[in-house]
DNA sequence: GTCTATATTGTGATAGAC
DNA sequence: GTCTATCACAATATAGAC
């Protein structure tokens, strides 16, 4: 398996091309034909890249995962309040939304979840962890400084936040609406009370 | 377009077999070759019904819509009390993911949505159209009667409960978990004040 | 790294017999 | 209503030249 570091010049702009076309029409919607065509190459070459689709979706969750972490760390070092970095969690999902009305990459696969590769599959579920894994530790923290005094388990208020997020985002493209995300995360932070 | 009313018993099957793998695989992970194994007969014979995929796909969101307002009407009628109202809707999200933890149907195809022929989008719209006026005016009447003070408008309410249901499935799918819906559940609930 | 050419299989769809 | 046969095309993937 191909490792994020290696990634040539090409091969980058392969990834960027399928990351953006699973998240409008998912894993099962685009061909290495719609890759080629957005790159400007041929589809050979990308087949020289990645060998096979579920590797290049594989890598493709990968380097979205890596990057996603790497903007939670950048939070808990930004914000200092639980409102803050709750408020910049969901700004994230905003801001993929507002890109081309794009889903969260995760959350399309998720989705399609019985229809992927394993492997890939394999880094859905490592996504869903960590972001799981952030939000329950941003969340205690907020507990411990007694800035929110949730009615269940943090654990679960967690699962709460992340699946209001990208239901949101679902919610949005099904109505055809701009504004969905946005007043989903308005009423969901009125209801924990941040 | 083919009416719903109209569905002779070779119709229903297919139909029926579609509506499990949208919501296995996903509009775009399915062929009719796949329908014509689950019935049990061959390819063209499913033409026969369903001339293209696209009228096929529409009639099966039209059936699971129809489907889905009828509990909403029952749940109405049973449940005097905005708790066992709200109870009772994401009961049948629950039973939905326990049957071989499918996905609802529209939450499958509202992620899909930007690679779906038009007037399957338009369906799934009619879909979450009709459930966040049906929650809106649930809540409304919890609201009329003191059951409830939420911090924000009931329409922007109805769309959290939806979205937290829609992507508590998609989480458990994604997770592997079997629980994960019924502890959005659980937190949305508890969030809310029911 | 990229290309042309090709193999192989799958997919939506049609024609026409029973 | 269902079948066999077939079509046109798209998909993933490979071979080998440049």
């Amino acid at each position: 398996m191909k490792s994020l570091s290696e990634l040539t010049p090409s091969a980058t702009r392969i990834v960027d091309a399928a990351e953006g076309l699973i998240q409008a029409v998912g894993y099962n919607g685009f061909s290495y034909d719609d890759v080629a065509q957005v790159v400007g190459i041929r589809k050979p070459s990308i087949h020289h890249h990645f060998p096979t689709k579920a590797e290049l979706g594989a890598v493709v969750v990968q380097r979205y995962t890596q990057r996603f972490m790497n903007m939670l760390a950048e939070i808990v070092q930004l914000e200092l309040t639980l409102s803050g970095r709750l408020r910049s969690y969901a700004r994230l999902f905003e801001t993929t939304y507002a890109k081309d009305r794009r889903l969260c990459l995760c959350g399309m696969l998720g989705a399609e979840s019985d229809g992927l590769p394993p492997n890939v599959n394999q880094e859905v579920r490592d996504f869903f962890g960590k972001n799981l894994a952030w939000l329950k530790s941003v969340l205690q923290d907020g507990v411990k400084k007694g800035e929110i005094e949730p009615r269940c388990s943090v654990e679960v208020l967690a699962k709460l936040v992340l699946a209001a997020l990208e239901g949101g985002m679902l919610l949005g493209r099904g109505q055809e609406s701009k504004r969905g995300l946005q007043q989903v995360i308005e009423a969901l932070f009125s209801a924990i009370g941040k």
